[in-house]
RNA sequence: GCCUUGGUGGCGGAAUUGGUAGACGCGCUGGAUUCAAAAUCCAGUUCUUUCGGGAGUGUGGGUUCGAUUCCCACCCAAGGUACCA
């Protein structure tokens, strides 16, 4: 064979190991700069073949940056708690470590293959205790640390306490919970301890509160939506129901105004700052408060539009309003009660998607705080339980949903806007004049908001508020294989563990909840702890997103024992500086890692306070997935011709189980013991057709492809320079192994351009033409652009061209391919290093420096001016890249094919671009 | 539903600020080489055509000398939607 790749990579894969080529020190008399890459989940899938595509184009960068000159610090590791590890460990009994352990050898295999310049003695795995021992640490602070509005920042604990002390909280300035009661020192320090505990937990970053679950009273746990299809849970088909639980929060929302403002000065795509903005979802409005009638108790909503307060006349409740059960009247309680256990089975995300109109009256009044008419309180499904204050008062004049709601129920739609119509619709606008309003007559909206307002504050029920649609975020998890929190607990009250203590995760003898329904953890018995204080250790564990959100910082100081990351590491290697990762992460891990670094840095552990400063989001490689097709309440799968005659349920099915869509019914039943007796009902060729669709490639999916094949038949560089040629790395595409053939022939062309026919390696010696290096600059030119601006596929076909442009010249003189191997260094490593070291270099081509371009190469002493009539190029003419305006113009209405073209008409004007283009207009 | 992104030949895609639509590659067709095949090389390949030309970047409008690119409306697909990571 003559470009022997499998050969070639091996060597080079054990020369770069073996010589540490990628290892990496702080060295300041370079500048650094620091490349990641979103930390994968080393699934039992292995990696697929989407994975690569970013981890190519960071060690693009990676390398590309070294040429020049930088520093680089490019580390890799492993995001290793999570589910399906854990979904895994239940259905074998092996315990996710171990499984771990094992998918985390199998990535390195992978990843070793395809030849990246990872630092692998930097590596961090979130499972392990030693890293999972500092994001305990994080907590503790966070559990420690209060948001103070004054200065800005989180401030320790102990500097809340010491003014409760002193003032109570009449005057704090502290972020705190809605409900938060108003005390003096005196009361202050006449608290019992527990009291103390409860009012602080008002006041934590890290806090104990109620939060609306998918409770699934079958699998005795709490699901995430993504495992609830239907109202029933994927696995099992179970009932689960919206149920309150006490958790674990981070009080995130006390950042959501630094988390939109520092968006300013990261190097983002607007689409996801837009995305994190929308999240975040800052709205000015004001808080107003309805008195009931009948009743103490008062109802709380939040409005964006206080200008339109005259147009209430009904509120609406969400079902899980704590107040729905208290105000209902005896008349209606049957009703409310049946539409309140319906919406319990419904998701948030399916009632919101849900366009129909429901809800029921509850036979309760609210009184209108400025006219004292009496509102209709309904309740319905389109107010969210954990948004807001779960209650909106509606203006179905200004609100379409309102005004569906309205004429749904055949409700009054009153109109306060002045010559707009709202019989068809409601009017979202905010450019009008608000009438029928009382003192706000005649107002332009604007204006009326802010009398509103002002009027509200006087008559005191109501306020100017900013309301965030961002929430707290849960940080409880009912799993085991998680960090477990540093906490345990004396009667109903939370403690840290002291600083020193670490807890480690138990030993449990299934990883399913309690027969109660308590979390893994709870099987553990006192001795099964490392550490066991108080009456009982918490039980729930952390979310996933808690290691993965400063695991950037680790990376600095991996295996520092004394502290989470040495503040010199981190003042030298500083804010990444550049991310590459999938825009799926928008407004998970990348708006929670932000909030951690803002936090940490409050705090004065790092000096910058956004850990990202530019990012590219790559586009997933999308796969296609198989589906089966459950018939609801049963074990019975039915073909996809068949479904149409019964209600099912649809179902990821691995894909390796599925030859042409059609299923391995054996292979399927072995799959999960609760298939082993399913049923099957086939189609007219007895065989069972799947379902199929093209989407993301996930674990979850069952539709991961792999890149190992790949490298075993064509080799990693190829692998490399298909994957970028693909597209743009932003883009979603789908996969297909078609056309690696091509990137794989220009490997061969390149090495054949310096073999001759024995295989030899030959250059010649001679000194290049001027075409060579005309053609060589132009390259260096567009690669040192197309890297610049992310444009990686362009690259590829810029080396073709580049090395067709060589082989037609017959061009391999030592000098230009000494250029283009450094030019092909950062793509095609493998390849690069042999040619490098056959050129008779003995240092690695990652010490090379890459070569600098000279514009002279490229200079054109003469344009084709292509001609267009009507805006359409019709043909060329050459001319010298001199001449003027009038004269490009004397040329061309001089050509003969000018009047072909003009075919008797006269030209109305002729525009000439110089060097560009010619335009005649007839 | 809401937020975001995308839509160009048979396929992946290129066209950087409004200036030659289809670079590069796959596939396909024909040819050279070969006993034959693989590999390699050469030529062609958006559609249509009466061979003069005409049409063409999801659809319909608009701005412009000129629009894949800017504006408006719509259609379709994908991602996210708070416990997949």
């Amino acid at each position: 064979m003559e470009y022997n790749f499998s050969e070639i990579e091996k060597k080079w894969q054990d020369y770069w190991r073996d010589h540490e080529i990628y290892k990496v020190t702080e060295d300041k008399s370079k500048e650094k700069y620091y490349v990641l890459d979103m930390f994968p989940y080393p699934s039992g899938a292995g990696l697929h073949v989407g994975h690569p595509l970013g981890y190519i184009a960071s060690d693009i960068v990676s390398r590309y940056k070294r040429l020049k000159g930088y520093n680089v610090l490019h580390p890799m590791g492993y995001d290793s708690f999570g589910l399906p590890t854990e979904q895994y460990a239940i259905q074998t009994g092996i315990h996710p470590a171990i499984a771990t352990k094992e998918n985390t050898d199998r990535y390195r295999k992978q990843l070793d293959q395809i030849g990246f310049s990872f630092d692998w003695s930097r590596e961090i795995q979130t499972s392990d205790p030693n890293y999972y021992k500092w994001t305990q640490w994080i907590f503790k602070q966070l559990f420690n640390s209060c948001y103070c509005k004054l200065e800005d920042k989180a401030l320790p604990i102990s500097n809340l306490i010491d003014s409760f002390e002193k003032s109570g909280n009449l005057t704090s300035e502290a972020v705190s919970d809605d409900n938060t009661p108003k005390f003096t020192s005196e009361d202050w320090n006449n608290f019992s301890e527990t009291e103390k505990e409860k009012i602080l937990l008002n006041y934590r970053l890290a806090f104990l509160s109620d939060t609306w679950v998918n409770w699934c009273e079958g699998l005795g746990t709490v699901l995430a939506n993504d495992e609830v299809k239907d109202g029933l849970s994927a696995r099992g088909g179970f009932s689960v129901e919206q149920k309150l639980m006490k958790q674990w929060s981070l009080r995130i929302t006390a950042y959501a105004d630094r988390l939109i403002s520092g968006l300013d000065r990261v190097d983002w795509s607007d689409s996801i700052k837009e995305i994190q903005k929308n999240w975040i979802g800052k709205s000015k409005g004001a808080s107003v408060s309805f008195k009931l009638e009948n009743s103490s108790d008062k109802i709380e909503v939040f409005t964006t539009r206080p200008d339109t307060i005259f147009g209430v006349n009904f509120m609406v409740l969400a079902p899980e309003h704590e107040l729905v059960n208290i105000i209902t009247t005896e008349e209606q309680k049957e009703e409310v009660e049946n539409y309140v256990n319906v919406s319990k089975l419904k998701s948030e995300r399916d009632r919101q998607a849900d366009k129909s109109v429901s809800g029921v009256f509850t036979g309760a009044f609210s009184i209108h705080p400025f006219t004292g008419n009496k509102v209709q309180v309904w309740i319905g499904n389109y107010v969210i339980a954990s948004y807001g204050t779960a209650a909106v008062m509606a203006v179905p004049c200004g609100d379409q949903r309102d005004w569906d709601f309205a004429t749904h129920f055949g409700l009054d739609i009153i109109n306060i806007f002045e010559g707009v119509d709202v019989s068809e619709n409601a009017n979202e606008e905010k450019n009008v004049t608000i009438t029928n309003s009382d003192f706000l007559n005649g107002l332009s909206s604007k204006k009326a908001m802010n009398l509103a307002i002002y009027r509200m504050e006087e008559g005191g029920f109501g306020k100017g508020k900013i309301n965030y649609r961002l929430r707290d975020a849960i940080f409880s998890r009912q799993r085991y294989w998680g960090e477990p929190f540093p906490i345990y607990y004396k009667g109903e009250t939370a403690y840290l563990l002291e600083d020193d203590k670490q807890v480690t995760l138990p030993l449990v003898d299934k990883y399913l909840p309690t027969s109660t329904g308590e979390p893994p953890l709870a099987r553990a018995k006192k001795e099964d702890w490392n550490v066991y204080e108080g009456d009982r250790m918490e039980t729930n564990i952390m979310p996933g997103w808690a290691g993965s959100s400063w695991y950037f910082l680790r990376y600095m100081n991996p295996t520092n024992d004394g502290e989470f990351c040495a503040k010199e590491k981190s003042d030298y290697w500083g804010q990444v500086d550049l991310y590459i990762g999938g825009a799926e992460h928008a407004v998970g891990h990348l708006l929670y890692s932000r909030f951690w670094t803002k936090f940490l840095y409050d705090r004065g552990f790092i000096s910058f306070d956004e850990p990202f400063k530019k990012m590219i989001n790559q586009g997933m490689i999308l796969g296609r997935s198989s589906f089966v097709y459950r018939i609801k309440d049963t074990n019975t799968f039915v073909s996809f011709d068949k479904i149409k005659d019964h209600k099912t349920t649809r179902l990821h099915v691995d894909i390796d189980f599925v030859d042409n869509d059609i299923l391995n019914v054996e292979k399927f039943k072995n799959w999960r013991v609760e298939y082993s007796n399913a049923e099957f009902i086939l189609n007219e060729n007895a065989e069972y057709l799947c379902g199929h669709e093209v989407e993301k490639m996930s674990k979850s999916k069952y539709n991961v492809q792999t890149p190992d094949k790949l490298v075993e038949d064509f080799g990693a560089d190829t692998l490399r320079l298909y994957e970028m040629f693909l597209g743009p790395l932003e883009q979603f595409k789908p996969w297909d192994v078609k056309g690696i053939n091509g990137v794989h022939n220009f490997l061969r062309k390149f090495w054949r351009l310096v073999h001759d026919e024995e295989n030899n390696f030959s250059v010649s010696e001679e000194n290049p033409t001027k075409a060579n290096y005309k053609t060589l600059h132009k390259t260096i030119k567009k690669v040192e652009e197309e890297i610049d601006r992310h444009s990686f596929n362009t690259v590829v076909s810029t080396f073709m061209i580049c090395i067709n442009e060589f082989t037609d010249q017959k061009c391999n003189n030592r000098e230009i391919i000494s250029d283009f191997t450094v030019l092909l260094s950062a793509y095609a490593p493998h390849i690069s290093e042999e040619i490098w070291s056959k050129l008779g270099i003995d240092t690695s081509v990652t010490t090379a420096n890459f070569p600098s371009f000279n514009s002279s190469y490229l200079v054109e002493s003469e344009i084709h001016y292509p001609v267009s009539f009507n805006g359409k190029m019709r043909f060329k003419i050459p001319l010298s890249a001199e001449l003027t305006k009038e004269e490009v113009e004397r040329e061309v209405m001089n050509h003969e094919k000018t009047s072909h073209y003009l075919d008797g008409k006269s030209p109305k004007k002729v525009i000439v671009v110089p060097k560009r283009i010619v335009n005649i207009v007839m």
